[in-house]
DNA sequence: GTAAACTCGTCAACGTGGTTGTCGAAACAG
DNA sequence: CTGTTTCGACAACCACGTTGACGAGTTTAC
């Protein structure tokens, strides 16, 4: 079925994309600043999950996030700055520095679990439950079945 | 509706949709690569198509984009060293210096549209039109109606 | 008509999130 | 014991964004 004229055009669906991602991370960030982490970043987030209750290694980090340890590294560096992590040596091996998530940070994370899970069902108020699960599922079906890394370096930036 | 302990975690719809739009760029900029046009970067198309064919001053672009002039500005000096755009003075207006697209350009947004399309016309293939036509028409509702800005300033970088 | 106010583009300094390359120290494989 | 690999750090660099300032040109008000 060759684009018909009356299919939306094909740039409309990334834009759609991306609004829509941009503004849950918006409204996420809005409502973390008004509890007590205004200067959480998206980036953040994505770091202390792919660092976990567990803890991990930057270099770990840098392989979750499909980024260099060195980029990891530096994220890391902010995030300890900001209070969420703390690196601590690995008793079993003095290369590695473990880095945890702190007290604050922890909150953070259960924080943006408790309003993502917030923001969605503001979208099944306004769609319904079973558009918004049609809309997942979809989105799972075409997305490659991947963790969230894509690997396209700097794609953005 | 309380969320349900069956429901999908809340943060996995944000991730879907970033997903979702970070494959559809990746393979926008891996076919447009192929077809001459090997150093676009996702910026550069918002931001040509911010210009458009009738061309528009670095102000503009930024207003249209969200972004300051300073930001705009420079994205069009990158621009215009990749011969996608090129400055002409105004002449109603010496302070104006209009930004418009070379055929280089003219082509890349051109060849983006026609991707775009396929692109789309791939996930019918796997979706069917009524899910994709079904998921754009649930983002169109759920995304505030102004035009791509979002305005929270670096909001990723 | 002139003075004030605004707008345009540019320069500079800086922050953030990436990249590559290098390096010493530690761990591991032979 | 000797290579090889891995870890974290350092440096230099790039892309993209921010503020603040500034001269030149255009509008607006008086």
């Amino acid at each position: 079925m060759p684009p018909a004229p009356e299919d939306p055009p094909g740039f409309e669906l990334p834009l759609l994309l991306f609004a829509g991602f941009r503004t849950l991370i918006d409204e996420l960030h809005a409502e973390l600043a008004r509890c007590g982490h205004p200067d959480a970043r998206p980036v953040h987030g994505f770091a202390m999950q792919a660092i976990g209750p567990a803890g991990a290694t930057a270099s770990e980090v840098g392989r979750r996030l499909g980024v260099s340890k060195q980029a990891a590294g530096k994220t890391v560096d902010r995030l300890a700055a900001l209070g969420y992590v703390e690196r601590v040596d690995d008793p079993h091996d003095a290369r590695r520095k473990l880095i945890r998530l702190t007290p604050h940070g922890l909150d953070m994370l259960n924080q943006s679990a408790e309003i993502f899970d917030r923001l969605r069902a503001r979208w099944v108020e306004r769609l319904g439950a079973e558009r918004v699960a049609s809309l997942e599922s979809s989105l799972r079906t075409v997305v490659p079945a991947t963790g969230f890394p894509v690997d396209v370096p700097g794609w953005f930036g």
